[in-house]
DNA sequence: TATGAATGAGGCTTCATTCAT
DNA sequence: AATGAATGAAGCCTCATTCAT
């Protein structure tokens, strides 16, 4: 019989790279439906531009994904696994509770920074009412690690008396979320409004500093 | 004879309203697409959805506005002027700097709560990289006051002390858009992400005090 | 009373140019449509275009001349009616014959590439099978002119021996009509297909006294 | 099992045509569009009309040509296609100059009236300024043949001595061909002008010989 | 007479999706 | 599993024409 994962299909010839890959040519069609949908939306994107960017055609996105809809919806589940697993490299265990927090705002900042099609594809979620967020299993459990390193940070803290107690740390990570989020959401028109001068390399440092400091300025128990 | 004026024809039954108010089926026209275009994106919208949702027809539309890109476009900037002019009932010149940058704080909180058609306006035009804002006139004017507000209860918060000076007020609004426009763009994900406590009535209410404490924090000249 | 003629109106004001002059706005319409449905055919003439390149309003177009396509026969009637009357100015009786077959010809070839907008007219109205020439009354008159003056050249022609009996002068028109129209009408396919050497100042120079001389050779008696 | 090639499906019901010859409905598609265009001009064609009179469906003609005017622009180039296949018949090597120049010339006047369809196109890219046979690949190669074939004639026949020098093959060929085309671009006016003698049978017949003259007499080195 | 506003019908084109091989 | 061909429904937009003032 068949040597099951070799290269080589019985008659000797290369197997087409799908007959080898079956998960690679899904992940392929995710990756660029990832990218087509955080362009356009979901009614912009076009099933006929993804499958020309993609390695495969058209006919295997409805083999693999069903519909338009179904498609953008595992899109949008990529996405956030693939940001999730980016933020788990972050080790701030060790980390007094002030320098852990200022290191997880900053690093969050960094991190909507570097991924603006995780940004735009949760925008265009929302201006779907989170529809298909809602309808997604796997996501719901993704999301409370996100909440308990605020909570591990926030608690040691207070223990401390560095923070000052009373505060939610889903209201905490509301706060970092907030302003990591609308530097990369609201770029484009805050930019047209109000100038360019947040959005240079220095500005961006500067208004990282900023973010952290403000995070830092509403838990710490320095009197108002 | 004829009264003019009058909102019946000769014969006496009512006019037409159109008939009456040609700018009125314009601002008809522009309501309507102001509310489709917020709700469905501007792919999403259907030129005959706005039509039907109009006491007009769906050639009026193109009488007046060209195409769909131009009355999206047109929509954007009423939504824009629309927001602004509710943003200049608010009067702090008599204030303290500190309760000045309150009520601004919750002033734009509540504001942009109670619009939620052009925050999402807004995020749909951030999904377009802003290419429709930037080809706009009207706009960029509408938009000093805001941080010359901000400017005047800053230096004045400088002089007396209160403040801590170096802070850019283009910075400062920042902030308050930020976490003022987060908490409605954002709302449908981080709900069903993190739970719904922070949009019940009593949640927002906190999370408005939340965020004005964190303005004034951020601002105040009070020690890390 | 009124003055009848005058520019004022009893007011004392000046009339509007219409109440002056009735008549120059149905030909000032009719120039522009000419130009126009001359350029882009029946279908592809627009009447808001006409309307706009005129000093009336759309409104008038269909006060004067009903619908689109009584304003395209008008059109094409007076464009005949323009062309025909430039060729009035020829006198040709005192010539000899083979001079004044010559410069008849010439004087054709010359027209016609002075008149493009009415070649244009003619192709386009032998796209419509003739089907608006053939319902216009004023036209079939107009043209008698030219075949009794080819006639009037011919016989004395004959007569001197100079000319080969036995040709009809209609059979002479449409030959001189034939190369003179040609040269206007297919000028821009020749040239794509052929080269522009017929179409600089020199070719036509030439080509004109070759479709003088071909014209002349046709009806001489000089023996094949 | 099944055969294969066979115009019946497994099914034994007839396939749809379409289904054995993918290039069928091209040239399907094609045929039709080419009498559309043809009888109606680029803008008055109606894609509608044309759909209807294929064998497939409107949406196919975009499947296949993008749109109208590169459909348009695809029958005039197999328009041209098609009339330039058919002249390859005529073989004149063998013949005298004369008789060879009297055969062309009687061909090409024959050819034009057999293809009104092209004649009609031609003049309706003419109303277009050539601008859609300027942009295409194809043709100008086509068309050195119709020169080269003249230029072969009129040599043998200046050699022979039979033909006065001096001319350029260009040039005959432009006379050839205005005469055949006029024939049939402007028989519809020509004749509603002056009458429809030239376009009985008898009368084609005699002008077709009248303009084999001309062409003879214009060539020869008999005297003028 | 003149004008801006209005309109219905119909034109061109695009899209997600499916079928036959 | 993969492909090119096919499709119906619906989208956007334009046009000649008319109405009310």
């Amino acid at each position: 019989m068949t040597t099951g994962d070799s290269a080589l299909a019985d008659n000797g010839r290369p197997k087409p790279r799908w007959k080898q890959d079956p998960e690679g040519v899904r992940s392929d069609i995710l990756a660029v439906a990832l990218a087509e949908f955080s362009n356009n939306g979901l009614s912009g994107a076009r099933i006929d531009e993804i499958a020309a960017k993609t390695r495969t055609s058209k006919r295997m996105i409805y083999y693999y994904f069903g519909d338009k809809q179904r498609l953008y919806q595992k899109a949008l589940e990529a996405a956030y696994r693939k940001v999730r697993s980016g933020e788990e490299e972050l080790a701030l265990d060790h980390l007094p509770p002030r320098d852990a927090l200022r290191r997880l705002v900053e690093f969050t900042f960094d991190h909507h920074r570097r991924n603006p099609d995780f940004i735009r594809l949760v925008m265009i979620e929302n201006i779907h009412h989170g529809d298909y967020l809602r309808h997604s299993d796997l996501i719901r459990n993704l999301n409370e690690t996100a909440i308990s390193r605020v909570d591990a940070i926030y608690r040691k803290g207070v223990e401390t008396g560095e923070f000052r107690p009373g505060l939610s740390p889903v209201a905490i990570h509301w706060q970092i979320s907030a302003l990591s989020f609308f530097n990369v959401s609201n770029r484009a028109t805050f930019s047209l409004l109000f100038g360019e001068e947040l959005h240079t390399e220095d500005g961006q440092a500067l208004l990282r500093r900023q973010v952290a400091d403000s995070v830092l300025r509403f838990v710490q128990s320095a009197p108002l």
